[in-house]
DNA sequence: GTCTATACGTAGATAGAC
DNA sequence: GTCTATCTACGTATAGAC
């Protein structure tokens, strides 16, 4: 792996454990076994790699949406792939944790890629709601339980509250639509 | 209001803001008005403050939590009451963005009394549940409508995904409940 | 591309005077 | 109780040599 890269996979690890106040081009350049010199080669500062880091996150978040949800089965069952995935819950989600940050949600350069993931997925899972005839408001009510898993779970320091979140939103879901 | 109430104040609401790395006990003497001597003298520290900003936080809390939870109503009413209560969805959640933040998870007396309050409110939302038959998970999952919508809300910029997630949330409730 | 030097401000306190 | 001085480390770069 580049210089580079390393720089940008570090970013991203930081960032998710500590946010992106609680990252400093320090850490970044000592976790990418990088000089300063390099960094500030590579990327015009903190604001420039973040953006790096985020972008990379949404690549990768995307192409996972993209395979549960596109998955065979009822749409009940697609979301409930999606939501159920592998997730290393105690370490957050990459992106829900950078919009609970001051400083990126203060500066439209950051927060922007940010929201327009958000989108992109709000629009995935209302088109699969259509499709059931379900309430288009659903996409951001399992978005939230997602979200507001990884926090109940980090506040309580292990990752019941997720699970049970996501079932007993799924478990809703499928009696809701069994009428 | 006395200078030590003064400085819990501003501490409640920066950690609010910024969360607890973003927040220097600098901008706490700065926005109570009050000299760095003073600050030492009150609290032991930053985290001392902290302590005594989300102990503030939870009594607050769990007083506006047991008006709409114990009101009259069936379970679903209550439910729903509480989730459309009167929020400021920009500025976040005071409990749940510390939960996103390492410094505060990495420590025990910090993160516990948060932990501590978010097991109250799933307790009394389980108590509720009983009452209707339902699905105890259901309690983390309104939890984490609740804290997802948040973040959903910041990210946007704006506080129209909570609104959705929060009644697409009831709205699922309320129909598999007329099952 | 990478390194070292330099810089100015902040973070998070401690010490002692008043 | 509050103030001012002092302290060490870190944050976030920029400059210029190699």
């Amino acid at each position: 792996m580049s210089t580079r890269d390393r720089l940008v996979e570090s970013t991203r690890e930081l960032l998710r454990e500590r946010g992106y106040t609680g990252t400093s081009p320090k850490a970044i350049q000592q976790r990418a076994d990088a000089g300063q010199g390099s960094m500030y080669h590579h990327f015009a500062g903190k604001q420039d790699l973040a953006l790096a880091a985020i972008t990379r996150n949404a690549e990768e978040l995307t192409a996972a949406a993209e395979r549960e949800l596109s998955s065979p089965g009822s749409p009940t069952e697609r979301i409930a792939a999606w939501l159920r995935r592998e997730r290393e819950i105690l370490r957050g989600c990459p992106m829900g944790v950078l919009a609970q940050d001051l400083e990126i949600i203060a500066s439209d350069a950051l927060r922007s890629p940010i929201a327009e993931h958000f989108d992109w997925i709000r629009g995935q899972l209302r088109e699969i709601l259509a499709e059931g005839d379900l309430d288009a408001r659903l996409a951001d009510t399992f978005l939230a339980v997602l979200q507001g898993g990884y926090v109940l779970a980090r506040a309580a320091g292990n990752t019941e509250p997720f699970t049970d979140a996501v079932e007993g939103a799924i478990a809703l879901l499928e009696r809701a639509t069994a009428v």
